[in-house]
RNA sequence: GGGCGUUUAGCUCAGUUGGCUAGAGCACCUCGUUUACACCGAGGGGGUCGGGGGUUCAAGUCCCUCAACGCCCA
């Protein structure tokens, strides 16, 4: 690139970063430049991210626009390291969600369900749905800035995912991993499905508490002839295996009395005395019902049964502590296949299951002559039959908590169902160790806990889902009934054409139910075939279908396939150069929600058929809170559109808000305002109507409403969620919060730096350096340069984003803009000296510029195209031509030689000095404009540090400094400032404001006070100084600075007070 | 119920292994448009670090306890 003369004129440049022109053209540049694109190079090293693929349910919000700032920022940094950097894209089907948000929407504006459409149409609808937020969610994504490789992007229900996911399940399968199990479920007998625990709501209605009295078989003398149990759904004691009573009931008692006592104490005095009445409930309870409780305790332990009524079913009485003796008669009935508490009680104790009901919500054959009636019906009949048998004991009104489908608003059944399992054991305990041994490192490494506690229980896994949306379990079955069948069913399979031992397994699932007899009547198969297919083997799909197999109905649990992400989105089981060169992955940023979900599950997954950990870091990072303490959620709607953020702060300022809250443990609390855009009846100059804009803060209310009414002039205006035609056609409220604006006054900060650069790097070419041409201010910023630059690297790389983003903050405005650039003002203005003080501008600039991209790709990528033309060769050492684009710069790594803390110090002498001459001139309310004259007492060392800087004293306090050194003299009327090693004289002659010095000195006097008392206090403790002599030496030194600071504080008042 | 975390200025947050007068931004007050920037500059006021107890020469920091809030798992 030739370099063209250009010249820049104030007028030509905006005073205001235009983001929204640049963001375009910077990202089509991006694009078309290929520099998101990473291509396998085994010469160069890999770095690779995978993203968290967003789910498909719903538009982003803040929180995802933080996970992805921070993976963008690193990808950026590492690219610019020269590594092979490559950021995986993609969005998740996440199965469940979106088929529910699809189906509600179906509802509510079809009025249908899906049976209504059929599996192949509501998956088609899903599909649709699909497509339009997965452009919606990429687009955000594009809009932020983020360097994804979108040539690769990846779904997790697309062809190259899915032929992961056959792949896995069939090799579990082959090697037994996943079995065919029951499992009870949340079933929904309405819609026929089984739904996630979050998916169900709870109610609390009118109900019934019917005791009933069981039988007891062949009691001995003493013993009762009948136990009572108490139900609030007496249709599922016909399923009833046990009845359990406490093995401790005194122990049990005591430890509920004791809880009672110790809420008493911390109640309110109006709780107090219902406390009171059930602790001497529990009381006469205990004297009364104690040895009844434990003579069932002993009945149980004997091995005694009892007869369960109706079903004339012998039941075991067993000892578990689900029973409460506090309650009833301490007697608890146990119905494992229909109440999630007794299945546990059942699994401790070995107890049969038996389901009662079909998936249709009726009573099966299990229950005789009660099959075929509804789970309500049945209720009425059995309090029925068992009251004429004299065995209902008594009927109690109660409140009941009935668990109730979010979806479809029905009670939910627990429901014993078929389930297919990936077995745990094995699989947990190599991802325990990859996290054990330190191959996966997890960050901050508190969370290692959770990941380990999780995987530690070691709970198989249950992989299908009751839904349409989704990897189809790929096996198809036929139950058999007898052996026979059973075998040339076996044999029909293995004699197929098509049929390869490697790529289809069958395995034969028993029928739990031993008792033949029962089995038969039941109608239950003898075992159930099951054949596992590989993926691509449609004929032999086909043929199995032929022979009469069945392909499940359900998918897979959509963790199944996001557990494969990080080698199935690289193109596993293929062999690629892309799986090759870029896994093991290297980072994974993610929120600490999903750890046990997702991250334990990739390493598994990982581990098993790569044979690799799937990534060496993970970083969990803060959640974005509302105003309210409130996670940000899709399924909430309490989440803010980053691209609402976007349109009205800009890209770079939302990424840089989102880094610099990213700080080590917390959860961020982000409060934002609505600013109403509504226009009013005033108007501007030009005679257009200015908006309204008010700014108020959102409520629980207005978070989630599509439109709002403006507090302030009355009109309502669209939000985010604004779908309705009336509702988009409003004038659309934009989203504030303090945290953009700080960010956005950070990126026009560096921008006018800029435009001020360009003003004054006209005709530039790089001037040779003359060691003696480069000045302290040089030598400072040099420093500061080296040690930014290392120290922004080294918090990148530890994932300290906000330390990072706080410590360019503070170098670019307080530290370039406050001082540096102030200071080369004044060199710019001296022929002799501009064309030095212009290559350290370029080369300053340059390095922020870089050191800030990862972080502001936009604006810094604006910048450097401006600076390519101006001064295409930058440096300081050395000139370089620079790369087109920042975005394929080299980061920085600066001669760490440059670090200096001599002159750091000499400069902090310098800004310390500045601030006290600028501290008078406040004080004493001399505005601007009137230039006064000060000198400073000090020994010759400290003069000689301050003499190469004293000339800026008078660009930036509007101070002469007259005199420096040992033998002066304070003038007759001054205001002076007390420093260490020195003390400053400001000349007031005329100027002065005595009451107002006298103010500030004593204040001054106060602090040094305070400040001296502490330090002797300090020195005063022997231990201390024994213990920590090199401190007390400091505090020493500092003591007795203190201590003439004081001294020349109180002289200066005395002669102040005088003149009053 | 179990686990993890949080509580510091009006608000949102920093505060390394305990150690000099606890910091930043916003908001607030005073002053100021010298041509990079009013989305700016200079200065200022504001905190008994959630409550209680303990360890220590010394506690925002370590320990115990209580409270409130958030999240994960039951």
């Amino acid at each position: 690139m030739t370099s063209q003369p250009l010249t820049f004129s104030a007028e030509d440049i905006p005073t205001r970063f235009d983001f929204a022109k640049s963001q375009s053209q910077i990202l089509d540049m991006w694009q078309s430049g290929g520099y998101f694109h990473a291509t396998p190079d085994p010469s160069r090293k890999p770095y690779s991210i995978v993203i968290p693929p967003p789910n498909v349910t719903g538009a982003l919000h803040l929180g995802h626009a933080l996970n992805n700032t921070l993976q963008d920022v690193l990808i950026r940094m590492k690219r610019m390291q020269g590594f092979n950097a490559l950021w995986m894209p993609g969005t998740d089907h996440a199965g469940i969600a979106t088929q529910a948000v699809v189906e509600k929407r179906l509802k509510e504006n079809e009025n249908k369900t899906r049976h209504d459409l059929g599996r192949e149409e509501l998956v088609k609808r899903i599909w649709d749905w699909k497509d339009e937020y997965e452009k919606r969610i990429l687009g955000q994504l594009k809009q932020m800035g983020c360097s994804c490789d979108w040539d690769r992007t990846r779904f997790t229900l697309d062809e190259t995912c899915g032929r992961a996911v056959r792949r896995t399940f069939f090799d579990l399968f082959n090697k037994e991993l996943i079995y065919r199990g029951k499992r009870l479920v949340n079933w929904d007998t309405f819609l026929g499905t089984t739904v996630s625990n979050d998916e169900v709501d709870s109610k609390t209605v009118q109900g019934n508490f019917w005791h009933f009295m069981y039988p007891v078989i062949d009691p001995k003398p003493n013993e009762p002839a009948h136990v009572i149990v108490a139900t609030t759904r007496p249709e599922t004691m016909l399923g009833d295996t046990a009845v359990a009573v406490h093995p401790d009931p005194s122990a049990a008692l005591d430890k509920v009395a004791s809880e009672l006592r110790d809420k008493l104490k911390k109640s309110n005095p109006n709780e107090k005395e219902a406390i009171q009445e059930q602790i001497d409930a529990l009381a006469e309870r205990r004297k009364e019902m104690l040895p009844a409780l434990e003579l069932l305790r002993d009945m149980a332990n004997d091995g005694r049964k009892l007869m369960l009524p109706l079903m004339d079913r012998e039941i075991p009485l067993v000892c578990d502590q689900w029973a409460k003796p506090e309650l009833g008669a301490g007697c608890v009935k146990i119905t494992p296949a229909h109440d999630p508490n007794d299945y546990e009680v059942a699994q401790r104790c070995g107890l049969p299951m038996i389901n009662i009901m079909t998936r249709e919500g009726k009573l099966n054959a299990e229950v005789g002559k009660y099959q075929g009636l509804t789970m309500k019906q049945g209720r009425k009949q059995v309090v029925e039959d068992l009251e004429a048998l004299g065995l209902l004991e008594q009927v109690e009104d109660r409140e009941i908590e009935l668990p109730i489908s979010d979806r479809s608003k029905t009670p939910i059944e627990p429901f014993l169902a078929d389930q297919w399992f990936v077995a745990m054991d094995q699989l947990s305990q190599s991802a325990m160790d990859a996290v054990t041994d330190g191959r996966v490192k997890i960050q901050p490494q508190r969370y290692e806990n959770g990941y380990l506690d999780w995987l530690g229980e070691k709970r198989d896994w249950p992989v299908s889902r009751q839904l349409w949306w989704g990897h189809r379990i790929p096996v198809w079955s036929h139950p058999c009934f007898t052996q026979q069948e059973l075998d040339a069913t076996i044999e029909k399979v293995k004699s197929l054409p098509e049929f390869n031992e490697d790529v289809c397994s069958i395995q034969s699932e028993p029928c739990p139910e031993k008792d033949e007899e029962k089995r038969i009547k039941l109608e239950l198969p003898l075992a159930t075939v099951h054949v596992c297919v590989q993926s691509d083997n449609e004929a032999l799909e086909n043929a199995l279908t032929d022979a009469g197999l069945e392909q499940d109905p359900d998918v897979l649990d959509t963790w199944f396939s996001s557990a494969l992400w990080p080698h199935s989105t690289l193109g596993w089981p293929e062999q690629t150069e892309e799986l090759k060169h870029f896994y093991p992955t290297s980072t994974l940023i993610t929120s600490r929600d999903i750890i046990s979900l997702w991250v334990a599950r990739m390493v598994l997954m990982g581990l098993n058929n790569c044979g690799e950990i799937p990534f060496d870091n993970v970083y969990i990072h803060p959640k974005i809170q509302d105003a309210f303490g409130v996670t940000m959620s899709k399924s909430k709607g309490n989440g803010i559109d980053p691209l609402k953020v976007i349109e009205r702060f800009g890209a770079d300022a939302l990424r840089f808000a989102m880094a610099d809250m990213c700080t080590e443990t917390q959860d961020v609390r982000l409060p934002v305002n609505y600013e109403c855009p509504c226009l009013t009846d005033k108007k501007d100059k030009q005679g257009n109507p200015i908006p309204c804009g008010n700014s108020f803060p959102q409520t629980k209310k207005t978070q989630i409403a599509p439109r709002v009414t403006c507090p302030q002039c009355k009109q309502d205006f669209a939000t985010q969620w604004a779908e309705s035609e009336e509702d988009v056609a409003l004038p659309a409220g934009a989203v504030l919060s303090e945290r953009f604006e700080v960010s956005r006054n950070f990126v026009n900060k560096l921008w006018n730096a800029s435009r001020f650069a360009m003003l004054n790097l006209e005709g530039y070419t790089p001037a040779p350096i003359n060691e003696s041409d480069i000045t302290v201010e040089d030598r400072w910023m040099l420093s500061r340069l080296a040690t930014v630059s290392a120290s922004v690297t080294d918090k990148l790389e530890r994932f300290k984003y906000a330390e990072a983003t706080s410590e360019l903050y503070e170098f670019a405005w307080n530290h370039f803009c406050s001082f540096y650039v102030e200071m080369l003002k004044d060199r710019f203005a001296d022929e002799s000296l501009r064309p030095h003080a212009q290559r350290m501008m370029a080369h300053t600039l340059d390095c922020i510029l870089r050191l800030l991209h990862p972080v502001m790709p936009f604006i810094t990528e604006e910048i450097w195209q401006i600076l390519a033309k101006l001064c295409p060769e930058r440096g300081f050492e050395s000139v370089a031509q620079q790369t087109a684009c920042i975005i394929a710069a080299d980061w920085p790594q600066l001669d760490q030689g440059w670090q200096n803390p001599e002159i750091e110090n000499q400069f902090a002498l310098y800004q310390s000095t500045l601030g006290a001459l600028r501290e008078i001139r406040a004080r004493q309310n001399l505005g601007n404009k009137k230039k006064v004259k000060f000198s400073i007492k000090c020994e010759s060392d400290v003069a000689s540090l301050l003499e190469p800087l004293s000339s800026y004293f008078g660009s930036m306090a509007n101070a002469d400094l007259v005199e420096m050194g040992a033998g002066v003299k304070p003038p007759e009327t001054n205001a002076t400032l007390a420093k260490p090693n020195m003390e400053i004289y400001v000349d007031l002659d005329g100027l002065i404001d005595v009451g107002a010095e006298i103010k500030r000195l004593e204040k001054e006097e106060v602090s040094l006070t305070k400040s001296i008392s502490g330090k002797e206090r300090q020195l005063g403790n022997e231990k201390f100084v024994a213990n920590k002599p090199e401190l007390a030496a400091d505090i020493r030194v500092s003591l007795a600075q203190a201590q003439e600071q004081l001294a020349a504080v109180s002289e200066a008042l005395k002669k102040l007070r005088a003149k009053q």
